[in-house]
DNA sequence: TATATTTGCATAAGTACTTATATAAATAGT
DNA sequence: ACTATTTATATAAGTACTTATGCAAATATA
């Protein structure tokens, strides 16, 4: 099938570039999928500037045996996305000295802990036994495409979302997140916001309960189940943007389904829009299904009705 | 020193980038120094073609792992080359077949022994104590440094040299080879003619000498030395311009002077040109010191003699 | 102290790929 | 038999580097 296991040594430059390359494209794939701007091919120099403070371009050179004009490039880079500064060495007026902005440093924040998920996967995709440079390459070829590294690594991010139960420190999240899109995909009635500013009144102190999804510290996710005395509605489910793609909704869901069942009640209910067609099909997927809408619906944007029979 | 080595796996795409980089810039080198028109990048493909005869793009795409678009790409210059032709399938007419030439054929032949040198050498510099994915690129990288695979290969094919004694078989080389210089640098003198095209006569039937470097079956090089009783005098030294690097000079002059040495010979003396600074360079280098010129010499061209003193 | 060389960085052009998309022929579905 | 889909290849544009070269500031040399 793979004709470079036969060229031996000599594909050995090509074959090293090929799995470099597709390495490097599924590092790049999970940046995008984490919103996150960023570019594997910016870590080395990004990297080294964040450990060294302040270095020119020539130490870059030095330290990472590239070419000068490609230092040159990636800074000129980083620096359009206003990652790092420069400043004038006072001693030498050649020099450019190279520091991060404060935004690269919000963003290293940011990539360390990414970081070392995917410094673990890539280790555990090449770092077996020790045998020959060949079979390195070929046996890591194998295990990528038997599960790639993008898919490696996105596990271990979804494996690192968290499900946490109510607290009124995290009030403003959950407004937030569910105001964010209820402006983006209709508006936000005044029983809304009365509501989602009130989350201790109208949902737990009636007895409901708020779940957030939180990732790396951050708050990423919530959903609230409102008692009304019959079953529980599942509703306020918001995800924010920057992390569709973690499979935080699935991960919600499955809480309150989860959580339901323990409680004893029968059935779960919710009210939603046919136009939020990705959450429509998260709903049927776990098994809720459509039945008929009520007259009098609190919310106006609802039009269509489900159950899940626990 | 190396970054790269403290960004551990993390900057493990870029520095097997970086090796691979630097492994098929040597090997360029390589093909440049022996002055044949030919490229790593297209190695793959054009080996590829070679073993299989006759394959479509798609097979290529198939077996080589790489993008189509690239295929294609490599395959239009390879065509631009004269190294393959395309022939259009019988029973599809979307398809193009494609085999090597004859150029393409006669290349091969030309590059077998080179890619087996090639492949020796590359093996040596990556294949050793089984390890892990990490350090055979430290390790390798290493050796890189110590002493390049450029260096390497070269050396390799320099030792593939031969020097062997006059066999009448051979008087044609040891005639074009003078001829192709002359005309570059000179004219061919009359005299010059007479004993190109009789050496037998003219050198070996005169108690001289003539010695051949071959290469891959081919004769790259050749020297003479003529016995004019006092000594013997070296002239006719001439290298193939396709095979300039590969200290093919250096050798037939080693072979002259032991080959003197051994008869009992006080010194040997030569008559050239100054115009010719990488002859003199390389009589200066062996030990050859300048005297004053005769007036009435064989060759008008003659603008210096040299004698080494054994 | 003037001049030549070296150093630090920038710019331009080239290379070996990639992805995205187009086009024409072949095949499948109705 | 007609249309939709798939397949084989081509084309265009982008990416992450490279080498070659230029320029200005710093340093060495005379």
């Amino acid at each position: 099938m793979d004709k470079f296991l036969e060229l031996q040594e000599l594909g050995f430059g090509s074959r090293m570039k090929r799995l470099s390359d597709t390495l490097m494209r599924d590092v790049k794939k999970v940046y995008k999928s984490l919103y996150i701007d960023f570019d594997p091919s910016l870590f080395p120099i990004f990297k080294t500037v964040s450990d060294e403070k302040i270095i020119s371009i020539g130490e870059l050179t030095q330290l990472l045996q590239i070419s000068q004009p490609a230092v040159t490039q990636f800074v000129n880079i980083l620096i359009k996305k206003g990652l790092i500064v420069v400043s004038a060495d006072k001693n030498d007026k050649r020099k450019k000295l190279i520091s991060l902005s404060e935004s690269g440093k919000t963003l290293v924040q940011k990539l360390e802990p990414v970081w070392k998920i995917m410094q673990e996967e890539l280790t555990a995709l090449i770092d077996r036994e020790p045998t020959s440079f060949m079979n390195h390459i070929r046996l890591t070829e194998n295990r990528q495409q038997e599960k790639s590294l993008y898919e490696r690594i996105m596990q271990r991010i979804r494996d690192k979302v968290e499900i946490i139960d109510f607290d009124s420190s995290y009030s403003n999240e959950f407004c937030d997140l569910n105001i964010e899109w209820l402006e983006a995909y209709f508006y936000v009635e005044p029983y809304d916001k009365e509501v989602l500013e009130n989350p201790k009144t109208y949902i737990i102190d009636n007895d409901g309960h708020i779940f957030f999804a939180k990732f790396n510290d951050e708050i990423v996710g919530t959903v609230a189940l409102i008692n009304n005395k019959e079953c529980y509605e599942l509703s306020k489910m918001a995800v924010s943007p920057k992390y569709r793609g973690l499979k935080i909704g699935q991960k919600l869901m499955d809480k309150c389904i989860q959580f339901s069942t323990e409680q004893g009640w029968e059935k779960i209910k919710l009210y939603s829009n046919r136009i939020l067609t990705p959450a429509i099909n998260l709903y049927r997927k776990v098994g809720f299904e459509e039945v008929e809408l009520e007259k009098d619906v609190h919310y106006e944007r609802s039009n269509i009705k489900m159950i899940l029979k626990l």
